[in-house]
DNA sequence: AGTGATATGTGATAATATAACATATTGGCT
DNA sequence: AGCCAATATGTTATATTATCACATATCACT
């Protein structure tokens, strides 16, 4: 049960290996990291945190990398479906993946006021959730588990 | 592990039921169920279905209950604020609580082909979520758990 | 080089949600 | 009843999130 986000640890190396990984990924199943792709991974890759499709296409727009919404949700497209990113559902925003190799169903600790976003991981199979349907003869194909709170910084600074 | 929504029931029951639970809480509490805000959680009840705000809105204007977006997200709001409707964050939409006296933290079974939404009520998803959120030090204000898949209704349709 | 698949550029628009401010209604109090 | 404060509604405008549609470019492979 890895928590990163909320753990101080080496941000570059980080970002490096995540990177990496991702383009070797690529490169042996034929997908294409394009630039566009790229930079929206390295951008969400900065911090820990939630972004929404327009702050990124903010980004890309400075940079010269694109102007217009389908330039970054493609490239949104991309990264989630392949699993290299994922959306935040509740709020409606997207975060790079931690672990960016592993098939798996995600679940998240979001911190309601930086908006710092970890990413755990637990197992579907054997979830009361996946009990739960079972019994009622549901087929689960995809879940959404966030959790929204505070985060051990943002408790502090509140109290 | 309660599970209603792809189980066959008396529904009219059903939503008796739950718009009288809902008017007594109200009249025991000082919150004002009023029209728009009544309708609104009937057509919420009318299937167990997730509908979007804009579906909701339609309706009210057909009725003449009122035209304009903030008339149903007001609705909405104090539905959902109290309880007595939920937010399907995977959808942005809206389903009635099936459960609209207790204090809970819901689950939700979506159907990706028929909409219909199955509302459960699991404490072991939360407890193992709770757990990996005590290791992380992050505190739970709340939670989305959705689970989207096809119902054992569009399985057989599907094959 | 030619071809089909994949990716990008761009303008328009759809779908979801809130801000801001005026007016009306309700409930409690004297 | 009459008043006040709190709550709810009406309405215009706009913000935010996301997709469509179609032209063009690039890539991978023969």
């Amino acid at each position: 049960m890895d928590t990163i986000g909320f753990k101080a640890h080496d941000h570059t190396v980080c970002m490096e290996d995540n990177i990496a990984k991702v383009g070797a990924q690529c490169a042996n199943t034929g997908l294409q990291l394009t630039p566009v792709r790229r930079r929206v991974l390295e951008i969400l890759l900065q911090g820990h945190r939630a972004l929404g499709a327009y702050d990124l296409l903010d980004v890309l727009r400075e940079e010269g990398l694109g102007s217009q919404p389908p330039v970054v949700y493609r490239a949104l497209d991309f990264l989630v479906s392949n699993g290299f990113a994922h959306k935040i559902e509740r709020l409606n925003a997207f975060v790079a993946c931690t672990d960016p190799c592993s098939d798996h169903a995600p679940t998240f600790l979001i911190c309601r006021t930086c908006t710092s976003v970890a990413e755990t991981h637990t197992e579907l199979e054997t979830g009361a959730l996946a009990r739960t349907a079972l019994a009622a003869g549901f087929k689960i194909e995809r879940t959404v588990v966030e959790a929204e709170g505070l985060c051990p910084k943002c408790q502090l600074d509140a109290a």
